[in-house]
DNA sequence: AGTGAAATTACATTTGT
DNA sequence: ACAAATGTAATTTCACT
């Protein structure tokens, strides 16, 4: 399922990295922190944008503006019953899931879910119930978050 | 800690996630979607950038291709001993920290850190363990990732 | 707040090494 | 794969509504 790209160079590294912190940085600007000149950055970022290490250019915004005020973390004991793909299916074309992680542990799926109030984190539970993917379920709610990252570096 | 931001109207919360979904759309493109001129959409970006409910402008990088083939999530019963304040700093100023929430139920943080492999998740937990923060914790590996969004949409 | 036109700046392309 | 130069398209500013 996930694609094999291939692995960064240092100055790949270097301009995703700055552009993760700002991406309307001009290609001059890039290319004076590189050394590289602005037609050779912009040939990098066509590339790593091509070949999906830059999955795409987006904005970080702020879900409480946004109307989302709740950030939730529900940890799901699947019921195999009603089936793995169901549930990833599930959890990909609902707009509330952040994310959705298959880890190891007590746990089967690790969900990251924003919603508006409280309510809004009991139907999403009622849905999860109500299409019986939970065999058992533990929800924690985000009371503060301290950091929130997109972009983690890399170690240079 | 948290600075509370203007609530967006519909309008607001339409152009923050068309940039989202891209960020390269040009003003004439936005504009077109929503109804109004470039330049005015332009003057709502940069309000909304201005009021922090557009945090910033990045991009959405593939974390194997730089690296940090490993994604992980530890929950923390933080040693009151130690400091939370402490411990907030430590995760915010750690680049291996995506992610840190304080959360309801038995635990109380919720890391979220990405790193090269198991043995940087073990030396992580080791450099928990040597500031005496953790009381105890447990740490899942994401095996597979199924769904990962920096945004999630507001309902309208 | 929004519009529309003018001024500015950056991007994208082509060519050459 | 990178650099330099040019054409094109974007953004930004401003006077006005």
């Amino acid at each position: 399922m996930a694609a094999y790209i291939a692995a960064m160079d240092t100055v790949d590294k270097k301009i995703t990295a700055l552009l993760a912190e700002d991406a309307r940085r001009s290609l001059a600007d890039i290319g004076e922190a590189v050394g590289l000149s602005p037609s050779a950055v912009n040939e990098r970022i066509r590339r790593l944008n091509a070949s999906g290490a830059i999955k795409r250019f987006t904005v970080d915004a702020d879900h409480a503006a946004l109307g989302l005020g709740v950030t939730a973390f529900v940890l799901v004991g699947l019921d195999y019953d009603a089936g793995e793909e169901a549930f990833k299916a599930f959890a990909a074309a609902h707009p509330s899931v952040a994310e959705c992680h298959h880890v190891t542990g007590g746990w089967s799926y690790l969900l990251k879910v924003r919603l508006a109030d409280l309510g809004g984190v009991e139907r999403f539970l009622g849905e999860l119930k109500a299409q019986h993917f939970l065999a058992r379920s533990e929800t924690m709610i985000a009371l503060s978050t301290a950091v929130e990252r997109c972009f983690t570096p890399a170690e240079v």
